[in-house]
DNA sequence: CAGCATCCCTCACGATACTG
DNA sequence: CAGTATCGTGAGGGATGCTG
């Protein structure tokens, strides 16, 4: 058990086992940081269908503040996952849209949220149990 | 593109997509959350060598302090990841162990820790032009 | 329309001191 | 040894108002 198959740009497949040593778990908690925070994955996954103007990215995440979203967005186009394009028109237009990058990184946050998907009922029976005893 | 082979528990290969949905995206953002502070990740990759003490886990993950390392393995024992023996002695003993959820979470978290590695350059050139045209 | 500037508040986190 | 209790700080995030 432990182990993880993942697709590679040359068609192979890579097999992954846990990071046994620091830098490794290092680098994971700091991408994981990095997407961690609030809006962020909200963000990418809306872009995921196809490029979004600013309005229309904050109506599809819904609950976003104007700030939150430009802060994100700013973040995104500094680290490559998001390009953005203006149109010097008035009123201005400005699409956003994921790079390569960011797609590419769509795929391993895919599939934690899979398995978030799956296991959230047993996080929950965790939950309640610890709390029926600790409470 | 945009697919990611994830082994479940009967041996099979789930082929898996972007989340497209609004829900499936929350799930995502609030996993990545949970995992996505300063120490779990950390902690969750000592242990994943096997059971270790209080203050064995501390020296193993290093610069963390007292306070957050016990938060941190709460956290972790409250969500099911974590199992807490207490051994009765003096000195008293307290051990910690992945449970067999912890062990699945590794999974995708340790795919996502593989893809930081494998493009920490991209991100860190991106980095460098962006700070170049706008500082 | 797509933002920037400002104020404010909460909470994650660190440092320190004390205890069964 | 393995914690608990308390205090202080800074970053993350929300609300509001203004602008090219």
């Amino acid at each position: 058990m432990g182990y993880c198959q993942l697709p590679t740009q040359g068609g192979t497949v890579l097999l992954l086992r846990h990071p046994h040593n620091t830098e490794d778990c290092r680098a994971t908690s700091e991408i994981l940081q990095r997407v961690g925070d609030k809006w962020t994955v909200l963000v990418v996954g809306k872009l995921g269908h196809g490029p979004l103007r600013f309005n229309e990215l904050r109506a599809a995440v819904g609950g976003i503040s104007q700030k939150m979203l430009t802060t994100t967005l700013r973040g995104l186009e500094r680290d490559g996952f998001v390009t953005r394009t203006v149109f010097p028109t008035i009123p201005p237009r400005v699409d956003y849209e994921l790079t390569e990058l960011g797609h590419e990184l769509l795929i391993p946050v895919s599939a934690l949220g899979e398995w978030a998907r799956r296991n959230t009922q047993r996080v929950r029976e965790a939950r309640e149990k610890f709390d029926g005893m600790h409470g």
